[in-house]
DNA sequence: AAAAATTTTTAGACTCGTCTAAATTTTTAT
DNA sequence: ATAAAAATTTAGACGAGTCTAAAAATTTTT
């Protein structure tokens, strides 16, 4: 009776899943292999920890470690650090859809919900959200098979005057800038249109919805994706 | 980032919380204090290791403990034991409403999602159910200020020939069990009226729904609750 | 190509929750 | 009222995951 008891192979701890999940992305962010350091400031642990695990899950096979030399997942590793992303993000649509959460609410949530496992309980939660495909931050869903989506995006900051497209999503997730966005109408979906970039602070001046206009900061801009079909 | 960073007061691990509920079961069907040697059976650990936890959650005032006489919740243990048993039971009622499992699936998801801690998500999630009174057992749902309500129901074994009433609950929740009474048609909410009892082995004759006559050992008779209203 | 700075790993220790084996207390049987 | 049996607690150990401090490897600077 501790935390979990973990009965079959392909259990792992919650500790180890967080590990694969942030080994994910922080991979997905940068090129080449992730660092302990890295890790342990995303895992909010010390490097001495970090490199515990990793010798353990490189021994689980769920990483390739060469000592002083970074990691990256096995297909093992990634098939399951996908598992808890697809976790994580069917339970912020829930949380969001269904129990009428903000999108500055549901993160902290998921991260306990996402280490619930179940393999019917997630059929049976996506079935009931009707098969979303993104979470209520715009970040695609993985799917069952362990396939991440592929979207490409621009950010806002870096898109040409005069473009036209919708808010598909975020980069940054803190409820802070969640609640920026809230405040100012910037909502996921909402039409902008950009019709000035000011040279000297790369602030954005944006139409919103073909109404109102809007000055964006380039800090904001920056962690905003549009689309760019067009 | 081990399984749980417990951060304020009142946050308490899953094992912890396990314990507390499991006092309050042991509690609710003896008289007087509950045994560590109960404690450990139905935990599945060893006398040894419940004795330790005792004495901690004795250190924590969360129950009254004298060595070698047994425990007994405080007010606080049993408040906390009350919300535990609340985000269970409400979580079961998701899983079979919501997510269609049946209720010899939902005990064990339910033994994952109530550690799940999030005052706003058990209030949230009460409210999509439409505030259940009961889970799907048949079991009531601990109120929000942590008052269980009383349901006096009968055992099937120990009502009188001629008896007419509904199916209520069940007091073993064994997916065995439950799926035996699936199998028998014995759902809960079925009308049953008892015709006969045989004397030599307690089973009894009981007609469902008006309709057909069905045989119930005393076995599966005394595991279940009928409204005893009339 | 050294020296200095930085990053990473190792060593040793701690907490939580568990275990087995042994000691102690309580209960039951004689 | 003792002795035997059963229940409970203590002692000592272990694994998971963390920490600090120190050692080792790598990278950067000079
Ligand atoms: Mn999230
Ligand atoms: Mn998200
Ligand atoms: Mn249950
Ligand atoms: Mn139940």
């Amino acid at each position: 009776m501790n935390g979990l008891r973990l009965r079959s192979t392909d259990m792992y701890s919650f500790t180890e899943e967080n590990y694969l999940k942030t080994i994910y992305y922080l991979a997905a962010r940068q090129e080449g292999e992730v660092t302990t350091n890295s890790l342990a400031e995303m895992t909010a642990t010390k490097a001495a920890s970090v490199s515990d695990m990793l010798r353990k899950l490189a021994e689980k096979q769920l990483i390739h470690y060469r000592k002083y030399q970074g990691v990256r997942l096995t297909e093992e590793g990634e098939r399951l650090a996908l598992k808890v992303i697809r976790r994580h993000r069917l339970w912020e649509v829930f949380l969001a859809e269904k129990l009428g959460f903000g999108w500055d609410e549901v993160h902290e949530m998921a991260e306990e919900l996402e280490h619930i496992r179940s393999e019917e309980l997630v059929r049976k939660l996506d079935a009931f959200l009707g098969y979303p495909q993104f979470d209520p931050h715009g970040d695609p869903i993985p799917t069952p098979a362990g396939f991440m989506p592929s979207v490409e995006y621009s950010k806002l900051s870096e898109v040409p005057v005069g473009t036209e497209g919708r808010v598909m999503g975020v980069l940054e997730h803190s409820p802070e800038f969640l609640q920026h966005l809230d405040k100012t109408g910037l909502n996921l979906g909402c039409r902008v249109r950009v019709q000035e970039v000011n040279n000297f602070d790369k602030s954005v001046v944006v139409q919103i919805n073909r109404d109102k206009t809007l000055f964006v900061s380039n800090e904001v801009a920056r962690n905003l994706l549009v689309d760019s079909d067009h």
